[in-house]
DNA sequence: TTGATTTGACCACA
DNA sequence: TGTGGTCAAATCAA
């Protein structure tokens, strides 16, 4: 047990120190603007900086949080624990002894991650895009289980899954198994990603949005750091849309919301309804930038995380 | 040619 | 030792 709450530790200051690598680049980032250096490659190598640090803070919130360390076996937490204390890393393999390969390999192979079972008629796009890995006959079921995990797996880190087979007393009806949850995201050009506010006058946010089919924009995690001065209920913002390749002043206003939980991430939300002609232009499908006018709260954002409708 | 799927093999776990 | 989850080479499709 105290492995465990060592780790646990180690956990926490890991993602602190990570936390300090992006406000150190983010300050790096602020000084190579303000001098105008090499903007472009600078700007280019800041940005990938930035990307990696978001990716393994995204990995390390959502792979292990203390509610699904209490949950997991002790075989599991002991697991876990070794490859904590030992600098693991997800991409990197240490090839030293083809034991150490297959350690790893059981590490990966077992989740640990939240499941979330459904049940549905037919198999609709869920939004996310799915790579099929595997298929597997099943002991007492005539349907085969179908093995899918998240393409970005390799380019981002995504360690969602998916399983997918038949439900025997209704074959006309599959049974869908998540596991684990989405971090992978579709980065935009890094001239379309927003700086961290350094000041708390500055009020106005840039995020970028992804489109799905439903029309409905999902925020994309970007960090960002303001202060407001109100505590911040489920309020009305004014949400200015801006497409990339389409003239500035055919950009539209719309609103939309932002929501608090009650300790987790603050999302937000807007549907832009399909009555708009942009929602259907396909050269302006992915990668909208809004520039959330905030009239609100006292809170200090720190992160924005997909939101699932 | 490239990316996705299929499928047999491998592995850990119970 | 059987089963389920994953890997990776072979194959398929656009």
């Amino acid at each position: 047990m105290e492995i465990i709450n060592s780790s646990v530790v180690d956990m926490r200051r890991l993602i602190e120190e990570l936390n300090c690598g992006k406000k150190f680049t983010n300050e790096l980032r602020a000084l190579i603007k303000k001098h105008n250096i090499n903007i472009m490659l600078a700007d280019d190598l800041v940005g990938k900086i930035m990307t990696s640090f978001s990716k393994t803070l995204s990995i390390l919130s959502s792979g292990v949080e203390l509610h699904q360390f209490s949950q997991v076996s002790p075989r599991e937490k002991s697991s876990i624990s070794s490859c904590l204390s030992s600098n693991y890393s997800i991409g990197s393999c240490n090839t030293s002894s083809l034991k150490d390969v297959n350690q790893e390999r059981c590490n990966k192979r077992r989740k640990i991650s939240a499941t979330t079972i459904k049940e549905v008629s037919t198999l609709v796009d869920d939004g996310h895009v799915w790579r099929k890995y595997g298929q597997k006959k099943i002991l007492n079921s005539p349907h085969p289980r179908n093995y899918y995990r998240c393409t970005y797996k390799f380019d981002q880190g995504c360690e969602a899954t998916k399983q997918v087979q038949k439900i025997q007393e209704n074959p006309s009806r599959f049974s869908i198994t998540y596991q684990g949850h989405h971090t992978c995201k579709i980065y935009p050009s890094i001239s379309q990603i927003p700086f961290e506010s350094s000041t708390n006058e500055d009020s106005s946010m840039l995020l970028s949005f992804n489109s799905n089919t439903n029309n409905y924009y999902q925020p994309y995690v970007h960090s960002f750091h303001s202060t407001y001065k109100q505590e911040p209920t489920k309020e009305e913002i004014s949400l200015n849309c801006f497409y990339p390749n389409v003239d500035q002043s055919q950009s539209s206003s719309r609103s939309g919301y932002f929501q608090p939980s009650d300790d987790g991430p603050i999302t937000a939300a807007l549907s832009l309804g399909s009555s708009d002609h942009r929602a259907n232009d396909s050269s302006c499908t992915t990668n909208c930038s809004l520039e959330m006018e905030m009239m609100l709260g006292s809170v200090d954002f720190v992160d924005l995380i997909p939101f699932d409708f």
